[in-house]
DNA sequence: CGGACAAGCTGA
DNA sequence: CAGCTTGTCCGG
């Protein structure tokens, strides 16, 4: 800013010798106001009023927070429109927020994403406490050579996607990583970040841990790690930026702007010029789409033995207890876990006769019994009620409860086995079974043995990516269980392509086969999606036709899918200009 | 969001 | 028509 006003003092014979004076463009912390407002900075906090700190601001009688975006006086282009001597000053400086170089990445996101910019901001923002001053510290880690520190180098210097299941495979990575300078680490959870920090320090790596450990982040060290928002977070002397388990559904913001954490370090790297390592045993399409061919680091994904169970032939009727699961249960030396989910379970039918699932002939969603006939709900596709396979009528709900399946098994195991709920904290002891959902995977961190009580639930679930999130619960148990470990999966459909692919040991290759079908279909990666909340009462008939966009609205909720991403986003900007009220929108959201 | 202000309703 | 509620507008 001084460099910008000095040539203008020197400039003897026009009207003024004094500088105009300092301005910030503000976003107020304020809910509902998706809007900037200049401000005038008083002299004594020009100093400390830089692009991205928090300030205190009288806005229309509200003393409130907000962000600088940024700074500049009458002279600079775009801070002529407000007139000066109608502008407040700052109040104050209340404290670092967002580090400077990310404030342009915030409002791309929020831009990309059609959303408020201070959510963005916020989400980029530490926890609010004192900022204290720390030294750099580098370490001098031994070097790594193995497969996945190779495949870092093999990688154009823009970075990729790499194919690694363990976790201390995705380290080597970001090991081979700081040989660049300063890495940042961007995991699904708070929970892999403090392990992946444990484990890179072992590897004589300094580490900052977000968002605890901001001011080492700023001040300089070998890795900065942390959760989703670490994508948003300061590092001083960035080298490169790598996200593990890319494939994650935690990496997605469910809150507007609904930002996606792989993609925006795509964009952050872009903007740096360094490279950015997307890592996943199972890729998503999207990181595929932005990144290129994925690099396989590991032979056949170093993804366990998989055994798959026909559950229609358990001889008690619709029970869940299999040969499989028993044997495992009782011949374990560690803990078994079975995993059960009980969401949407309630709407699938079973054939009494043949125990086949009754799923739709078009897109294999389990089918619900509407008015006598069987509907599916993702395509709305509907039959006479008779079973699919032998086409008796006879058809029974698929029952869940996982208090009774404790019951049952504990019975038939002789082992104390736990039930792990939301509520229960801790899952310590060895030799235990384990019963639970999906979350169990996420709070455990080893087992002999994983037994997917009834994948059909999941597998069948009336949404386009069921088939990926049940490979990123097979991944997260294949990592629990280890190379030597079991995963048993329990289902009624044992030849579906993708049971038949982990089987196989071919997860990359129905990987690729899902991604041709969304490409054909015209799904997501390969369309932007929008999902906008009209206000209530809103006409339908108002919202504008724009080509490439096709828009649908129910219930004043209108889904919008264009292969363009600037297409949509015109789209919702041409919406929220012709509808009058707040409207709610969120791009490519993690569920639609 | 939340304050300001205008327009609408109520009751004596 | 004061006193109150409800709605709409706008912020530097």
């Amino acid at each position: 800013m001084g460099e910008a006003l000095a040539p203008r003092r020197l400039q003897v014979g026009r009207e003024a010798l004094t500088p105009a004076p300092l301005v910030a463009r503000v976003v107020p912390d304020v809910t509902g106001i998706d809007r900037q407002f200049d401000y005038l900075v008083p002299p004594q906090l020009a100093g400390r009023a830089r692009p991205g700190a928090i300030v205190r601001i009288d806005l229309n009688g509200r003393r409130v927070d907000g962000w600088i975006v940024a700074t500049g006086n009458a002279e600079t282009a775009g801070f002529d429109e407000f007139p000066a001597e109608r502008l407040s000053p700052l109040v104050d400086i209340a404290g670092l927020g967002v580090a400077e170089d990310v404030v342009d990445l915030c409002a791309w996101v929020a831009q990309n994403w059609a959303g408020p910019l201070r959510n963005v901001l916020r989400s980029a923002s530490p926890d609010r406490k004192r900022a204290r001053a720390a030294q750099p510290r580098h370490g001098r880690p031994s070097p790594v050579d193995d497969d996945v520190s190779s495949a870092f180098r093999a990688l154009p210097s823009r970075g990729g996607v790499i194919d690694v299941p363990p976790l201390a495979s995705a380290l080597s990575a970001v090991h081979a990583a700081t040989a660049l300078g300063s890495v940042l680490v961007v995991c699904p959870t708070q929970r892999m970040a403090r392990l992946g920090a444990a484990a890179l320090r072992r590897r004589g790596l300094t580490t900052a841990e977000l968002p605890d450990q901001v001011d080492a982040a700023v001040a300089g060290v070998d890795v900065v790690i942390g959760a989703r928002s670490a994508v948003l977070a300061g590092c001083t002397g960035l080298a490169a930026i790598v996200v593990i388990d890319e494939h994650e559904e935690s990496l997605h913001e469910e809150r507007v702007p609904t930002w996606w954490a792989p993609e925006v370090a795509v964009e952050r790297g872009r903007r740096a010029g360094v490279p950015v390592v997307l890592t996943s045993p199972c890729p998503s399409a999207r990181s595929e789409m932005l990144h290129g061919p994925v690099m396989r680091a590991v032979e056949r994904g170093g993804w366990p033995a998989i055994e798959v169970t026909d559950l229609s032939q358990v001889p008690v009727r619709s029970s869940l207890l299999t040969e499989q699961l028993l044997g495992a249960v009782r011949n374990s030396e560690r803990s078994t876990l079975c995993i059960l989910n009980t969401k949407g379970s309630a709407r699938m039918l079973a054939c009494r006769s043949c125990r086949a699932l009754q799923t739709c002939p078009a897109c294999s969603a389990a089918e619900a019994l509407v008015d006598g006939a069987l509907v599916c709900p993702v395509c709305a596709n509907s039959r006479v009620p008779a079973c699919g396979g032998c086409g008796r009528t006879a058809l029974a709900t698929v029952r869940s409860g996982t208090a009774k399946l404790r019951d049952e098994l504990a019975a038939n195991s002789r082992l104390p086995v736990r039930e792990v709920t939301a509520s229960t904290v801790g899952t310590g002891g060895e030799a235990e079974v384990y019963v639970g959902t999906d979350a169990l995977l996420h709070r455990v961190s080893s087992a002999a043995t994983v037994v997917f009580l009834d994948i059909d639930r999941d597998l069948s679930a009336p949404r386009m990516s069921s088939g990926r999130e049940v490979l990123a619960s097979v991944a997260r148990a294949s990592r629990i269980v280890g190379g030597a470990g079991r995963i048993i999966i329990q289902t009624r459909q044992p030849a579906h392509p993708l049971l038949a692919a982990v089987v196989a040991g071919d997860v990359a290759g129905w990987l690729r086969a899902d991604t041709a079908t969304a490409r054909s279909l015209g799904l997501a990666p390969f369309v932007s999606v929008a999902e906008i909340t009209l206000p209530e009462g809103t006409d339908a008939a108002v919202i504008p036709n724009i080509p490439g966009v096709e828009w649908a609205e129910h219930a004043g909720v209108v889904l919008a899918r264009a292969a363009a991403h600037a297409d949509l986003l015109g789209f919702v900007e041409s919406v929220r200009a012709t509808v009058d009220g707040r409207v709610r929108v969120a791009v490519n959201p993690p569920r639609v």
